[in-house]
DNA sequence: ATTGTGTTTGACAAAAATGTTAAACATCAC
DNA sequence: GTGATGTTTAACATTTTTGTCAAACACAAT
């Protein structure tokens, strides 16, 4: 394997994952990959033999992403608005450079008819680091320190003011004529205001 | 034009539509919606001429769809917080029905690299009942029953906090060992959260 | 019953997308 | 240089998906 190798299988994943996770064309073909790639079709396969194995190589590197995006509420050596606080910064820029991932995530999930098969210890440690996050915010909550309410809600209610907002974008850049800048803008504006909603008012 | 007529044509708009915006199959071929219709394929093209031409048609649904759950928070007769409790349910009821409408419409948005035709005089209506809606939002603000910022964030506070948890489904079914009949006892839980996150405290 | 209308169907054609192969190419070791 | 190894390419083959057409069909109007 001399390099050349590597970068190519590598300059045509990332290339992929430009498309889904960046620009949102989940329905890219092949050549529209390789051209994106600068690279000739024929070494999508000759790199991962199908179209299908290339694109389950990009959903693992997904989930890859979308654990390194929730890492932040996982450490433990940090106080509890602290780490909402980082979680805020980092997914906030995570989302911008990537807006689709998670939605390539759900779709993905959706066109499988026969379910693909997720690394069962990936999914083991992510609950657990999971369940300790709960707890952490069940601590929180005893503090008094947010509304009590059950933990799962308190993580939707974080994720999707973070979220919605940049996966929707092209939706709502046309519905409320914001370009780019100012929607940047409002995005930076809404951290501030996505911890003042989640904490509670003192 | 008979009876029957209408009647296909409408059969294989609905399986259209509700492949796109109920199941997330947004990469459904004719022959998958031929099947989810329980028809010809040959059909499709008789009555749309082509699979674009259907898709086009369905866009239009996508967003008479999205328009009727926006009503609510645009009539005036009533007051703001009844206003935003009646928006709260109906909008859930409709993204539980039809969960993918909003990523269908951005994912089309993303995949057409020469912009579909948008209808002038709807986005021109929408944009003025939105205005409106700003409007009362603000005298809102200045009444103090809600904190003050950008209209478009509190628009997007409430559609972010109503629609991702509904959008991201299969992801958080998934990280969080739900089932469907939790899921929606947390999504009924949630309304009454989204108000009390909504308002300010009193 | 027959004609006329629009609908449905299957067989076929065309186009688009994916996959395969053999030859050309580069590069390094010797 | 020569050979060995892995990479890239173009031409071809296959598969999948979309579109067309003429014949069969249903059925109302006469």
């Amino acid at each position: 394997m001399t390099k050349k190798d590597t970068e190519t299988e590598d300059i045509i994943k990332q290339a992929a994952k430009r498309l889904f996770f960046v620009e949102g064309r989940f329905n890219a073909t092949t050549q529209e990959i390789a051209d994106a790639a600068g690279v000739n079709r024929t070494l999508l396969n000759y790199y991962f033999r199908s179209r299908n194995k290339l694109f389950e190589l990009v959903l693992v590197d997904a989930r890859m992403h979308f654990k390194k995006k929730m890492k932040f509420v996982f450490q433990k050596d940090i106080s509890f608005r602290e780490k909402i606080e980082q979680f805020i910064e980092i997914y906030m820029a995570e989302a911008i450079a990537h807006p689709y991932l998670e939605t390539y995530m759900v779709t993905q999930l959706n066109q499988n008819i026969g379910e693909r098969e997720i690394p069962a210890e990936h999914e083991k440690q992510m609950k657990g680091e999971m369940a300790k996050f709960f707890a952490a915010i069940e601590a929180e909550m005893e503090k008094g320190n947010i509304e009590k309410m059950n933990p799962v809600q308190f993580v939707w209610n974080l994720v999707s003011l973070l979220s919605f907002p940049i996966v929707m974008k092209p939706m709502y850049k046309k519905l409320m004529d914001l370009n780019d800048g100012q929607y940047l803008r409002l995005l930076e504006e809404r951290k501030a205001i996505i911890l003042s909603m989640i904490f509670k008012k003192q």
